[in-house]
DNA sequence: TTCTGATTGTTCGGAAATTGTAAGAAATGA
DNA sequence: TCATTTCTTACAATTTCCGAACAATCAGAA
């Protein structure tokens, strides 16, 4: 369960924020002391903060420098002068994102799962496209199959990426001929089809058969 | 150098905010073919994503679906229906954030960096990447290995640091052209080569073998 | 400034992987 | 069956990258 601290001296509005973020199942923390808000977030320790901007003692920039000198926790800034200049202030200073008083409870409990889902979540950057056991790495241009790596080359992974982030889709020979050669326009027709026969034979090798069917006339697909 | 591909149909739009973002140090990707984003988002490999949610053939909704099913990419939706539900909506898709047109573009620049920093460099600010016993220091520029330090020079330190911190990622040669000599752009293609050798000839000799592939015709890589 | 060593860039020959071509064979569907 | 499309195979061309040697550049010391 997520801890979020609302640094929000309007006790109205702090008690709504709490209330709602509470009911999706957030465990809330509110500031009591404004004069020593870093103490208290450090004794939270939250893994996401709302920052009112207008605060007693210190304004909510100062307290996001304070935090930000120790920690990277998320953290939405909340005012209610949205002048676009106050929004690019808070950016700049290491705030996350930006919500103008007054607003809609919805957009506050979306804006906290988009940052939270972003910070926490998204670990690993891994593009793959999966299908039928074969998962074509689009960081590095390589296709695996059962726990074996094979190497594509340029061409080969072109093709392959195309039909792949197109399963069951029939791709015409045209439309691959274009996307490999673009300006180039003096290769030959059958270029392709030895692109093809050369990706096919090296699946095939892997233990991945019948993998991108053709459909005469018409085109190529990977089918579902 | 960060990528950034803009899915956005209105020519004019687009066009403002490619020249702003790279006026901002981005390097910016369009789409050219709206019946097959994904595919060009393959293609370019962007590390963040602006999605306008009316576009021809299929919505930008669809589009974040298709790219969360293989990616965790960064997305910032664009549209110019600025209502609550349409927010939500975006967000609970799997977006991380919102902005509505007509846009300040101080906006757009201060939440791309924002939602950049979140995603890739608050992991990085540790000043260390290790990788199979190899150990970057960001601070020094050396690299160690099995209690023995390796000093590099400039260009072989930014080289290994870009591979490094994409560990199992290609990157192409271009990028690293670009990152090396940006605006001294008449380079020799072949420099980017010898510098490559030098540095495998250090990592050789300290014991580290194989550490940098070449994945002819894409780029180099250093594998998981 | 001039010297010196380290670093970086260029040139050139060459190797190897990749890709393209050609020609005949096979498959497909009307 | 027959025309058309696709496949296969071997070979040639091209691309891409490598690395040695040399030249230029830079930075610090004398």
């Amino acid at each position: 369960m997520y801890k979020v601290l609302i640094v929000e001296d309007d006790k109205t509005i702090s008690k709504i924020l709490g209330e709602h973020l509470s009911s999706w199942g957030y465990e809330v923390g509110q500031i009591n002391d404004f004069e020593h808000v870093l103490e208290e977030f450090i004794a939270f320790d939250p893994q996401i903060v709302l920052l009112d901007i207008g605060l007693p003692y210190f304004n909510g920039h100062h307290w996001c420098g304070e935090i930000r000198s120790i920690s990277k926790v998320p953290i939405i800034f909340i005012s209610s002068a949205d002048d676009n200049m106050n929004i690019v202030m808070a950016l700049n200073m290491g705030g996350d994102d930006f919500i103008a008083k007054p607003f809609d409870l919805n957009i506050v409990t979306a804006k906290v799962q988009a940052l939270l889902r972003r910070t926490y979540s998204f670990k690993e950057q891994t593009n793959l496209i999966e299908h039928r056991g074969a998962v074509l790495n689009l960081n590095d241009a390589t296709l695996s199959y059962q726990n074996e790596r094979i190497e594509l080359t340029k061409n080969e992974y072109r093709i392959l990426q195309i039909l792949m982030s197109r399963i069951g889709k029939i791709v015409s020979r045209d439309e691959i001929m274009r996307a490999l050669w673009e300006d180039d326009s003096f290769v030959d027709d059958n270029t392709l089809t030895v692109n093809v026969t050369r990706l096919r034979k090296k699946l095939e090798e892997a233990g991945i058969s019948g993998y991108i069917k053709t459909k005469k006339g018409i085109g190529y697909v990977v089918e579902v």
